[in-house]
DNA sequence: ACAGGTAACTCAAACGTTTTCGTGTTGAAA
DNA sequence: TTTCAACACGAAAACGTTTGAGTTACCTGT
């Protein structure tokens, strides 16, 4: 067992200082043909690697990335993950992971560990804790002592730092729009409550599509399902808030679900109630994820490219990083989305 | 702005030694009562924290484990992550995740990024193609220069080092008794090439539960695909070579697929053909990912406990690290399998 | 008055780098 | 023979901590 071998041993071995292996192996001018050589052959043979702590402490940069993310177990923000990995792999930087867990406690422990010199910035997703107790005191010290912070998807808009988000609104009215076009008069919408950033704007894009097509919206066609029910536990009570929402609106003939899971559970109920996909209801979702593509029938969806905006968050924290002069100009990226039309629609 | 506060400055600031400050902070009793309280309140006031990085230097450990995956947008993996993280924040350290994306350089590359002092030890699941290669230098490298490697899943016999497995065979063997319970007389098999252990290990499982029973087993009724078709793009091909595959074997009545995709395939292509599930066909998968929950009908499936060998393999890690003596004294901790019964089985 | 003790600090080294600023030797020009 | 580059290298500081080994100044007992 060879442990790591430093710059100090292979002074000693060849009997120079230090400083002269530094810069033999950096090729500097300064050191002999001979000596450069007999070093770096040295090195060579040892396996010399710089040590990555020194330099983070000399450099005062590690050359790495905090993430924070509320849950890794799930599509969308694994594929964020990849997609900042990707970024990161790219220009030299490595990816610390933290998770939340939807806790709020969680975020500030894991924040403070991270933030004490293990990484040069944040890329991260607030809980839904956070965003109800509306307590961004970790985020606003972080950034406050010069850590720059990119946040994606699950944004705050009091804090002033970079964004990446999906077009939601929009993509909501794609989505509205095409089950419009197919003929659906009685469009629902399975969403969840207000609080959730992504859930309302949805929603919202839901509403704002048909109200450009003259149709007045009915309260009961919109389904605001307890968030508690996407826990795995509770797919049962989901069923039936789904499945008694569909008894209650016999005329349904569309859906806009906003999440993979509560349009998975509709096609479910669906078929339960005998109901025809896509001939008496078409159904449409978000999150392009694994459920999607392998549903029968495939389910048309939302894709939020959530590679792509890890990708772009891991840019722009670089970016900053990077950048000499110490301007915070702060920029919100936004993701489009795109349909993906499968089995589900007609 | 306020800048991270440091030693030197909290010293200056006070006028008293560097050393001063660090021992009236660790309430030393070499430090006078009133020079402690001074310390702390001005230490508090500044929300001093030590600096990792620096921490990291002088105690020569980062207190951050480095784990590498092939793949993160997986069910499997991010589980077996989030058990690595659970355990690891419960013990005060940092995950830092690498993903190899199934090469081999990168898998290297990613390495050697953090094996140069950024973590204290290592926990991998190998590449395809490392396996394929058989190349295993970077492993064999890491462990001699003294950093301590936990593998998991995909383990390699050869190297000597702690390793945390699923009972496959066994998780194979009960899936098959399960249906030759259920009335199978004809049971198929759906795997992978043999290189892949784990599907070796399946279908060694398979077989040997078909022998205890006395039915011979049939080479046709083993379709192994080739592995190229997990991937994303190629589902169609997958989905020809199974229909072709149940096409050619009329009297099936029971499936084995050792993952969630060719199960989940399979029931796509048996509802194609018309076959009913559970009544005709009974299907057993394994990986306990979403699809086999959200299927319909639902997925009977071997579970691995991906979150739980995150968690051994964490423990398993951290002790190494954190035991006195230098004895290498390897372990290989297997995880049981659990068959979660559900509709595709009777 | 003075050794001995002790409370309360400070010093300095160490972790492994990089880099600036010397410094000694050589050879050549004046 | 003196002067001065050019060359090849070394010393030391710095990044932020911790910690064992000094170093004061003061007090106590004899």
């Amino acid at each position: 067992m060879k442990k790591k071998v430093t710059l100090k041993q292979i002074a000693k071995e060849l009997d120079v200082s230090i400083s002269t292996v530094s810069k033999a192996l950096k090729n500097s001018i300064e050191i002999s043909e001979d000596t450069r050589q007999k070093v770096q052959a040295f090195a060579k043979l040892y396996n010399y690697r710089p040590n990555n702590i020194a330099l983070s402490l000399k450099n005062r940069k590690t050359k790495t990335i905090g993430v924070i993310i509320p849950e890794i177990v799930h599509h969308f923000f694994s594929k964020v993950i990849s997609g900042i990995e990707k970024q990161a792999l790219s220009r030299g930087y490595n990816v610390i992971v933290g998770l939340s867990n939807e806790s709020f406690s969680n975020e500030v422990i894991n924040m403070e560990m991270l933030a004490n010199g293990s990484i040069d910035g944040f890329i991260l997703s607030v809980s839904k804790e956070t965003m109800l107790l509306q307590d961004y005191h970790h985020l606003t010290e972080t950034i406050n002592q010069g850590m720059p912070v990119v946040m994606f998807d699950r944004v705050i808009n009091e804090i002033n730092c970079d964004k990446v988000i999906v077009d939601d609104f929009e993509g909501a009215v794609k989505a509205t729009n095409k089950l419009i076009e197919n003929g659906c008069k009685n469009i629902g919408l399975i969403t969840t409550k207000d609080y959730i950033n992504v859930g309302k704007l949805r929603t919202q894009g839901y509403l704002k599509a048909l109200e450009d097509h003259d149709i007045f919206p009915e309260a009961n066609l919109i389904l605001k399902v307890d968030d508690e029910k996407l826990s795995e536990e509770n797919l049962e009570s989901l069923e039936k808030e789904i499945e008694s929402f569909f008894k209650a609106n016999k005329s349904l003939d569309g859906i806009i679900a906003v999440n993979e899971i509560y349009a998975i559970t509709a096609m479910k109920v669906a078929r339960k109630l005998k109901i025809k996909i896509p001939e008496s209801l078409q159904v449409i979702g978000f999150t392009d994820g694994v459920l999607s593509k392998h549903a029968v029938p495939s389910l048309t969806t939302v894709s939020q490219h959530a590679s792509k905006m890890g990708e772009k968050a891991a840019e722009l924290l670089i970016n900053n990083l990077e950048r000499e002069d110490e301007e915070d100009i702060f920029e919100t990226f936004t993701i489009q989305t795109d349909l993906i039309e499968r089995e589900s629609t007609k």
